[in-house]
DNA sequence: CTTTTCACTTACAAAAAGGTAGGTACTTGT
DNA sequence: ACAAGTACCTACCTTTTTGTAAGTGAAAAG
């Protein structure tokens, strides 16, 4: 068994919130539970394997906690943990920082898929 | 030309500081501007072809700056710009969450790891 | 004249992430 | 009898990301 190490903090969260999905799964989670079709449907683009595949993650990562009522039709809640509210909080300096410069990075990003757009043409 | 829309500020601030290796990066430029060769000995196991990569990224995003000092054998600088402290600065707060929660991650990713070692042997 | 240093570049290969389309079980409503 | 809704699962495929290994140029050191 390998110890697993991190050469500092922003690698260790990266692992646990890193990938296209998970923060804006967290983000959905922040302030209210939610159910699955909720969840698919507040999570604009993405697919329902990646959707279920992210939160199994983050349920065995400890930051969000499964909710099966046992009811059929099926009906299940995914809500934060204190571990994944601490994370949240934790990402809204963030979240703000990215507010605040969204659209410069917006139009960066722009730019650079333009370029790439000529390249490739 | 679309207009490039985040639906909160995270998704903008991953768009500029996802993926494996560029949190390290500015992590190793957050306290000292640094050379190529410093820059690859530091970030622990980046390949120059991944370093170079981010480094043009992050230029074009406007968080380092690259000083070329037109010598041989070359000598290239990068720092962060102001942009990029204020990056830095936002991240720092997950820095420490990270750091706090080290352990923690790193157990149940090794966990996570040895699931898998027993499900593809 | 060969080797070394440094900051890259390029071609290619491997791995990881993400997407699509279908299916399951079970009940309620028509 | 049949379609609809719910929360998934599975196999397959494409795209994106990351890694590897080699090469470049230009001067200076041996």
């Amino acid at each position: 068994m390998k110890r697993k190490t991190y050469s500092c903090g922003l690698e260790a969260a990266l692992d646990v919130v890193g990938g296209k999905w998970k923060v804006l799964i967290l983000w959905a989670l922040h302030d209210e539970r939610r159910r699955f079709g909720d969840l698919r449907r507040t999570v604009s683009g993405i697919s329902e394997k990646m959707l279920i595949q992210n939160l199994k993650e983050m349920e065995a990562d400890g930051i969000v906690i499964r909710h099966d009522f046992r009811e059929i039709p099926p009906r299940v809640e995914y809500a934060l943990t204190s571990f994944g509210i601490s994370l949240s909080a934790a990402l809204s300096p963030l979240c703000e920082w990215g507010q605040l410069h969204m659209a410069r990075i917006g139009a960066v990003k722009e730019e650079e898929e333009e370029a790439r757009g000529r390249i490739e043409a």
